[in-house]
DNA sequence: TGGAATCATGACCAAACGGTCACGACAAAA
DNA sequence: TTTTGTCGTGACCGTTTGGTCATGATTCCA
């Protein structure tokens, strides 16, 4: 029930992809509707089934388009995993650095809790604005970063890397335990990651409202000094 | 550089498994060696690519035997990887279904932490004895239940059930915060899957040996009533 | 309005896939 | 030893894959 790789990389020989033409045309609407429309049939597709059981023709077929048309668009298959993510990157990758740099010049400790907020209200955001992001990227994120999945492991290394720091930051302002920042940092990660991903798939959880607020309270209890 | 599902499962349709034959003789012993070989080429495949990206002749070719040989040991990829995970599935399952039962009858708070700590010393047994198969299912536990991928799932989802059904007979003993349950158990499931992961793959996290005790030190503090 | 560029299409290709099978090699029962 | 049945092999089949391309339709710009 799945599909291979392709030994070879046969290195996409030719063009680059054409230009779109004049601003704001039938030309140019066309092609963002067009563009639109294959990023949402291949986000759920992927959903369904695992980027990796995803073809290209699965993707045209319920965008309602012929294969050929697909390399118009997009270069590779990987090209378009990381253009249905970004803006969901951009968002994290955004909320993360602020929290950094906040953390940095906070003074106070009201001011050093409200740069943490600042993130978890970013990640409630995402949740409701590109849940299907979120969920692909929840997926995904651990397998080897092969073919299309690339961008997306990417990332979590990425938010690994910088959940890390933070907490090296707040460890440096003694509002957290001395632990390992690693462990402590990754203990937040995976929690709130298999938390995100209950609230997705809607496994029973209790109100999903509650639970950004049940783990504040658990991460605070156990990890603030 | 994936491959993809058939859509139509055409349904193993012939012949069952033959039988071994005598026992201890050396048809018996060669098919063991063998199956073990195919087994753990399997897992070194899956774990370098991913489940999806690898083919029955990969598998074959590295553990150096004809791609017909494949279906005389297993009659589906989706029981191959179901075997390759069965000794890992088993301990697993066997130390939260222990939990529960000493958790039953755990009078003290000492016997009920007790039946915890269990629970953890099964983990670490894990890790050093299985730890590609840990690893292969914190991979894969996450995407959808496609093929393959069906065991992993399957278990993923017990794991989660027992650690909620566990964690609500915590709260009942009082030793838990009052959190919605799900939430609680689910923290604690991620955080350490999560940490599992970094330490099987080798990430940059501190001594691998206090992992375990900071964790512990953090659940307790964040979790304990 | 008409030439130039871009776009969508579906046939087409070589490679790889899951799965089957006839056949020769080999072990077990006789 | 002979007979009987299993094992391992590699060719083979039908299907699907990523990717290309000639063709005809559509849009742009003058």
């Amino acid at each position: 029930m799945t599909k291979r790789s392709r030994q070879n990389k046969p290195a996409p020989k030719k063009k680059v992809m054409p230009r779109p033409g004049p601003e704001g045309g039938v030309r140019d609407t066309n092609r963002k509707e067009k563009a639109a429309a294959i990023k949402e049939a291949a986000l759920h597709l992927f959903l369904e089934r695992g980027i990796d059981a995803v073809s290209v023709d699965d993707i045209m077929k319920r965008a309602g388009m012929a294969k050929g048309g697909f390399y118009r668009y997009f270069e590779t298959q990987t090209a378009l995993v990381s253009e249905v993510i970004e803006p969901a990157r951009a968002l994290m990758t955004k909320a993360l650095e602020d929290c950094s740099v906040d953390l940095e010049t906070a003074a106070t400790r009201d001011a050093q809790f409200a740069a943490y907020r600042k993130v978890g209200d970013v990640v409630a955001t995402l949740l409701m604005v590109h849940p299907g992001e979120v969920r692909l990227y929840l997926q995904e994120c651990r397998a080897p970063a092969n073919g299309p999945r690339v961008p997306i492991v990417e990332l979590s290394k990425t938010v690994s890397k910088w959940a890390i720091s933070i907490t090296a930051q707040a460890q440096a302002h003694r509002i957290l335990k001395p632990i390992p920042v690693p462990v402590s940092a990754l203990t937040v990660v995976g929690a709130s990651e298999r938390l995100l991903l209950a609230v997705l798939q809607e496994e029973d959880i209790g109100n999903p409202l509650e639970v950004p607020e049940a783990l504040a309270t658990l991460i605070l209890d156990g990890l603030k000094a």
